[in-house]
DNA sequence: TATGCGTGGTT
DNA sequence: TAACCAAGCAT
């Protein structure tokens, strides 16, 4: 039988997907790599985060921010805006530290090695192999969900997730080849990604039926198994929509670690059981009448909401009035827009 | 090793 | 409709 990662790489140089990070086919045919700076970028964007959610943020984010420098000189409030939408939003906070790193203290240029890439905030081990690999060609073994599931299939390993990692890491080592690591971590992602997918996997046009012992025992639909997840428990919070009479919101920062840290929001009680009425300012509050539903990664949310038109001359307790025209809705995270987008029309409208 | 951390699309 | 899932990292 022929070379497993050729074979890889052979069905790459005929199906690989044009990427916004990708270099064009015919560089990459000319073994031309990408820019750092844009692996890196799309890497830690495409952490839990699907292709077709990233590629409107990548291209926002390259234009706005050409290369490490102009990131790095970037004030934090744009860039968490900016970010607002896509999640985790950790991911953009440890991007704005890597940025200055490498801008401040590497000269602008990001390593070129799995081991020095791992030191920088935000990097863990899959994206600093997978940088090392595709920017630097670096035969690095690149494990992301995509291999996971491709290793399981192909070896018909049934050990549980996350317990198997490791054996699915060394089966992903064993066929990293080093001849042209880059396209073939990349080549093993879009299989899993566009063929061995998690579900209905598309076995017929896949390049590694022939040697795929899933495949062969008819348990590849039921691969990688997974340890159950916990349920998720409901929280109730309520949030608060203050608009002064000049058209600006009443909004708060959020502090930099935990849930939505760094972003902004509308001021608001705990979530919890029974949240306890926490108002920004003394006001007429109307209660809209309708929740802001929510689901977060381990807790559903229902937030009913409190809306107040309130004088120029009025003294939040929290939060900072924005002007209405320097406000704009997509900067908060999509929990915080849809409180938005239900309670504008009442406040537009009048109460 | 387990848990906290978002969101939108799919089934 | 609710559960599941996606190019993980930090602690």
């Amino acid at each position: 039988m022929r070379d497993a990662a050729q074979d890889l790489l052979a069905w790459y140089d005929r199906h690989a997907r044009d990427l916004p990070w990708r270099v064009a086919p015919a560089a990459r045919a000319a073994r031309v790599h990408p820019d750092p700076y844009r692996v890196w970028l799309s890497e830690v964007m495409l952490q839990q985060t699907t292709v077709a959610a990233v590629k409107a943020y990548f291209e926002r984010f390259t234009t706005l921010w050409p290369d490490v420098q102009a990131l790095a000189a970037a004030p934090d409030a744009q860039v968490m805006g900016e970010w607002a939408g896509l999640g985790y939003y950790a991911r953009a906070r440890n991007l704005l530290k890597c940025a200055r790193v490498v801008a401040n203290d590497l000269n602008g240029q990001f390593p070129d090695t799995r081991e020095d890439l791992v030191k920088l905030p935000g990097i863990g081990p899959y994206t600093s192999a997978a940088i090392a690999a595709i920017a630097f060609d670096a035969p690095e073994v690149v494990v992301d969900g995509n291999v996971e599931r491709v290793m399981a299939r192909l070896h018909d390993i049934h050990t549980p997730l996350p317990a198997a990692k490791p054996e699915l890491t060394r089966a992903a080592a064993a066929l990293t080849p080093n001849r042209r690591p880059g396209d073939y971590a990349q080549a093993v992602m879009d299989l899993g990604a566009t063929v061995c997918t998690s579900k209905s996997p598309a076995c017929g046009i896949c390049p590694w039926m022939a040697r795929c012992t899933a495949r062969k025992a008819g348990t590849q639909s039921d691969l990688p198994h997974k340890t159950p997840k916990k349920p998720k428990p409901t929280r109730h919070g309520i949030a608060y929509v203050a608009q002064r009479a000049d058209g600006a919101w009443l909004l708060e920062r959020r502090p930099d670690k935990g849930l939505l840290g760094g972003m902004l929001g509308w001021p608001g009680s705990d979530w919890r059981d029974t949240p306890s009425p926490a108002p920004p300012l003394e006001a007429d509050w109307q209660d809209l009448g309708t929740e802001a539903r929510h689901t977060f990664t381990h807790f559903h949310l229902r937030l009913t909401i409190q809306v107040a038109q309130v004088g120029m001359n009025t003294q939040p307790e929290r939060g900072t009035f924005h002007p209405a025209g320097a406000f704009r809705p997509s900067d908060l995270p999509t929990v915080m827009r849809k409180v938005f987008d239900l309670a504008r029309d009442t406040l537009n409208n009048g109460p």
